[in-house]
DNA sequence: CATGAATGAGAATTCATTCAT
DNA sequence: TATGAATGAATTCTCATTCAT
């Protein structure tokens, strides 16, 4: 993105150029340092030095430290989009329902606890008091879309007989947390500290999956 | 909690009462503005309004602010040891296991979902960048110790042929996740917008525990 | 009072006229916004947002906002213009001094205690500090062009032997603080706080008459 | 009283001296600052430099800018309290009107034109219109107070006999206005400009009377 | 032990002004 | 001519912490 500009139309159009990169940059600088340091911990200072700009650049583009930092969490709100299409995707026609949802399992987790998305989770979390209403836009956005989106599946699959439930959206509750509930939980607190190994999160989704087949598998 | 000790040697030491006294004061006002405002945004001199005393006082019981807020943190940190106790002593000889499991998964949501205790992990895991030992040992003293405590809980009842499992600590995840997952989950970020009701909480944790049960029950 | 000159050529010379406009309109909002909140507290930002301008196109026009300042104070000089005539021409040949004089006293109250020229007062006696020769300019544009005025009045009067005093200017000024001096100082303080009706503005006016005519009254 | 602490107490008690020290000199430098410069154009820093204090230190006296002016002048609203006490002292039994109220006048004169009390009108006219009960405050204190007590004068004066009205307030202003307006309203602008010579004043001061007595002389 | 006063650094935000288009 | 973007300095106010009492 950035260099496009470097590709020597610096001197034809600085003015455009600039402008678009400011916004970028800013927002970049701005995303990296409130992940980091939370809301307070990150200065405005401390926003147009890292993205290389003066302060009140910083402001010409956004109105305050509020709207900078409920545009940037907002803008992140669908991180976990591919993983959406993918479910959805997967289990629309399966005809080796454990195996795909062994598949959805892991890759739910593999998206879930990205070192980004942890630390915006943190974030989000973190400021809840602060922002309770862009919380709970969050919330809705990423979340609680995903157990839609699972449940949207899950009551396919019941249709199907494959699953066997009346109430797909509880059963989408229980796979999300069986699989995700634990590793999340620690990752929130411990994050980063240890890193589970791709060997060992497969080992716990697959058995997540054992689980909820066990409880839900079609008769 | 400090002041019982207390009761009845005001007069007698009122050097040592005033400072015990100087000290809880300053540890309830503190821990309450942390709770609400996070560590960043409280002030010393709000905590010292708060209790009541001067800014110096505080100092005098708390080397800084950093000392003051990792205490009180640990400090608080035993607040499940009671439903810990319950679930060791109601498991140890059941002899009614998914009646005693629904017990113990209504107990489970209730402790963890109060209002206090929500808001002591959303400023742990808000606080975890600036503080990572802190919310590692937080973690370890009371999500992990509640694991642990289930995991010996689900050994025994396996070794009494109660449970089928050779895995009792990831038993103990997927029954503590099925139950809390999706209810803590939401909390975090949409802390006491929408209280669920007790009858929704224990539709939920009996939900779960059917779920654990029909994977996990003894043959 | 610019536009009218530029009316109907506007199709002709659009941009002369747009250039004219546009100075219109930044001294119409520049003129609004200094008279409300002072040289100080009127930024250029609001000046040109006021005036639906760009800031550079503020600079087009005025070299810097000291230079807007005073153009615009030393354009609004003039407002009490009229009453000058209007003094000169009644008093010229009066055969009725007192009833003249209570006209006169009457409109020059009702001149001087506009709400516009009350604030232009204050904004200038406010911002002698900072532009003590506007300050001045204005005091000789203003208040002493009407003392200069009268003074003028008088003397003619006196050489008809309708006024008795071989100062003119200082009877001058002896009616125009009997008649405006409360008032005036008091509108500088309390400005609109509680604005005299016109009947006791009469009243006031023709005390003034009757004291100043007990002094100067011709034999 | 500063110089107290100068007798030889400052190692005994530096805190107090200090304290009382910081007071005051802040006051003092906000006095001049504000004085010179208006509210806007003084800033806190200048404060506390001129008042060679640190800026917390200020606002450890005074919650906020609006505070400390509004403070500072209230504060300063009794400056002509010795000339009250001297016009009703002085006009209580007279037995030579004219001549005391020449006095009056000259002294009147020479109060209200000091030149640290035309800054100060000059400052409470200019903020007017950002803080408008100050100013109206002000007025009551100062001008309006200065009216109501030569009022009470010249209600005593009536019922003597020596002054021949029926409405001693408007007589007050009228002599309020005959000797102040002019020289009042020049400050306004021209402070300091071109200072009246006492001399000067005198003939202004006398003139006055002469005619206030023409018009209000007992009979 | 507890206090009120003081500090120096740094927070968010705004300003008048100037480029390059 | 008029513009949007950018700047560097300055604004009010707050913070964690330390003296001297």
């Amino acid at each position: 993105m950035d260099e496009k500009n470097e590709v020597g139309e610096r001197a034809a159009r600085p003015r455009r150029a600039g402008r678009l990169a400011s916004a970028g940059v800013i927002t970049e600088a701005a995303t990296s340092l409130f992940l980091r340091s939370g809301y307070l911990g990150t200065s405005m200072e401390e926003i147009a030095t890292v993205a290389g700009v003066s302060k009140q650049t910083v402001y010409t583009h956004f109105a305050d430290k509020e709207r900078l930092f409920t545009d940037l969490i907002l803008g992140a709100t669908n991180r976990a989009d591919d993983f959406l299409q993918y479910v959805t995707a997967l289990l629309q026609d399966t005809d080796a329902l454990e195996a795909d949802l062994r598949q959805v399992a892991r890759r739910y987790l593999g998206t879930v606890l990205q070192p980004e998305l942890l630390l915006l989770r943190r974030l989000v979390i973190g400021e809840s008091g602060r922002f309770p209403e862009l919380a709970h836009t969050y919330y809705e956005r990423a979340p609680e879309r995903t157990l839609d989106t699972l449940a949207a599946s899950f009551q396919r699959l019941a249709e199907r007989g494959l699953l066997r439930t009346d109430d797909a959206p509880l059963a989408a509750r229980h796979f999300a947390y069986l699989v995700l509930g634990a590793p999340l939980d620690r990752a929130m607190f411990c994050g980063g500290d240890r890193e589970l190994t791709p060997a060992e999160l497969e080992r716990q989704a697959d058995a997540a999956v054992r689980v909820f087949v066990a409880a839900y598998g079609g008769g």
